[in-house]
DNA sequence: CTACATCAATATAACGTTTTGATAAAATCA
DNA sequence: TGATTTTATCAAAACGTTATATTGATGTAG
């Protein structure tokens, strides 16, 4: 018998003696079956354990009780973290989650997005790989969409992400009180409204110190651990190296550390470190690592219960304006920043909201 | 115009003015439409945007085209590595993939498989949070069932995991060849086969070199940051400390790495530290940790393909008996290991298959 | 005692596909 | 030419649910 147990409603009502009608009324506890015929199919439903197949339901129904989830790369605990927090809301509601990943891949996330629609999942979350490239799919009619992290370019979307404009102006005037003036910025993809709004905020930071000398010192990085390793180095062994390092994601930081400890830099003696994302590993790194946490897990969570909201309130949606959540960032002061060498010292917070 | 677009068959047909067997026939090209009928019914379907219902389809063929993995916790990047390699051999084959997290919990896991029942997955990839628990989903007929890392206990199933005993056979050797005698080892769960046989391959180890202090020096943790920290900071303010840690996973390698930089022992100086579990922050951490490597993308990758296989050959399923795949793992030695204070220094090779 | 709600249960028609068997037209053969 | 096969198309019946309309049965009001 390696047969898979199908068993419908059907023989539920043989077995029960009742109707296909009874029963599903039963499963979908409506209340208008009486107290002996509901006993009567609970029992059938028992004995041949029986469960409902959830694609014929959605086929009628027209819910399939199902999110997509999209990923630039999993591969980043950032984007773990959010999924946490879309699962955890997701389960809370009954939906389960179709997790793809686009591997920094455009021609990948299209794929996945085209999946997604065969499969008729109720609601999308999407991370978007190019900011540009995510302004094509907002004409087309899918389900509902909310963005995370990252949002297309000049349109207005609903949207979870962190104020990161305001984070990196904090952390670079962070960085200025400790007296550096030469700050190298190693930015992500510029393809990435999170990459854009963060060099916004450096800019603006510098520029209120009439700082303008920010671009011979910005590098584009691509978010890899090795793009870091690689810019780290150079900066590191340029002629006039910068005193403090900002790097604009956790997968960068750690290859400027690997830079770092190879080319045996004090820091931050001779240099400053700060990246942007929190990771599990920035205490025990040496040294350990001053960063940016992002709300990550709260970044999943509401963007699971906005679009959620937008699944359950159709004619709302069609009316209201998108909404735009901007979550807040948090500064964890460590290790790696420190008095630029000969600036002013000033006293080190331990942990600044 | 806010409605899906839920172009049906129907209005394809309509439109190409045909009946909706032949744009099926189109849709799944069985060849037998003719050249100008097939050629209208592609430019109907192209007019719409049309896109059949994977539901609807599911529903009628039996095969819903997802698979259901579910992992003990997403937050450890051993199984995110894996299911990248899920993802990757999923979809070379057309299949999505449902991903749910049991958070180490029992009872998320068996309402995941209920919900991965619901929904008629084709397949599950399962690493079961208790090895135990695990043998009592094992009668039950669902969709086939393949395992991964951790397996259920004296039963014969479809897997793939690490050869856990050998690695760690290896592993113990390694530090006794350094001159190591006194060695901690600090455990996972020992409900989760994995450290079960791990714990083996260090015992063997051991009693071969007569040395059947084991016991005392074998702590159990939960596989978490926080019990390798806490187990750490034990072990190194014991009376009698060891001159050895080795921690039976990653996340609890951390938790020691935390205790070791918190209570400034020297390493490896005075104690050597190695560890399961290879991770990006090895060679960026203080000390840079020895690790045994797992093969973990290619778990999640030869995990899926058996799954693919066992779906696709239902009748010779039966027939053969359960597949058990065992891969091997890789040292790599890094600065955290080094001869034991007063012990045989013999030479370290960089890394050893 | 008829007429009319109320209620529990059911028969039936969807939902959007695939598949089987039927049909007509075209091609092959004797 | 007439019989037979092949080919291209289609109509209709599933697949397992839910939703709507219908049926009796029971109770209530006039």
């Amino acid at each position: 018998m390696v047969k898979r147990n199908d068993y419908t409603m059907r023989d539920v009502a043989r077995l029960a003696g009742v109707s296909v009608s009874t029963v599903s009324a039963v499963v979908n506890n409506t209340g208008t079956v009486g107290p002996d015929l509901t006993a009567a199919v609970q029992k059938a439903i028992a004995a041949i354990n029986f469960s409902p197949n959830e694609g014929a339901r959605g086929l009628r129904t027209g819910r399939t009780h199902m999110l997509g989830l999209i990923v630039q790369n999993i591969t980043n605990p950032f984007f773990v973290d959010a999924l946490r927090g879309v699962e955890d809301e997701a389960i809370k509601h009954g939906y389960e989650v179709l997790v793809c990943n686009s591997n920094d891949r455009v021609d990948l996330e299209s794929r996945h997005l085209n999946a997604l629609r065969l499969k008729r999942v109720d609601g999308i979350l999407l991370a978007p790989t190019d900011s540009y490239a995510a302004r094509e799919i907002l004409g087309q009619d899918r389900a509902p969409l909310v963005f995370i992290d990252c949002i297309p370019t000049k349109a207005s979307v609903n949207c979870v992400v962190t104020d990161n404009f305001e984070s990196c102006y904090n952390a670079v005037r962070y960085l200025m009180q400790l007296g550096h003036r030469k700050i190298a910025v190693i930015t992500g993809k510029l393809t990435h409204s999170t990459s854009i709004d963060r060099v916004e905020g450096c800019r603006k930071a510098m520029q209120e110190a009439s700082l303008s000398l920010l671009e011979e010192t910005l590098t584009q990085g691509d978010s890899h651990i090795e793009s870091g390793y690689r810019i780290g180095l150079n900066l590191l062994q340029s002629p006039n190296p910068p005193t403090a390092i900002f790097t604009l994601n956790n997968r960068m930081a750690l290859g400027v550390l690997r830079a770092l400890n190879e080319l045996k830099v004090p820091c931050p003696g001779r240099v400053s470190v700060i990246s942007f994302d929190d990771a599990d590993w920035t205490d025990v790194v040496s040294p350990t690592l001053t960063t940016i946490a992002q709300p990550t897990y709260e970044i999943g969570r509401a963007g699971a219960k906005l679009l959620l909201d937008l699944i359950h309130s159709p004619a709302e949606r069609a009316l209201r304006e998108p909404q735009q959540i901007l979550l807040k960032s948090t500064l964890c002061v460590r290790g790696s920043t420190g008095p630029a060498s000969g600036g002013v010292p000033g006293a080190v917070p331990s942990v600044v909201e």
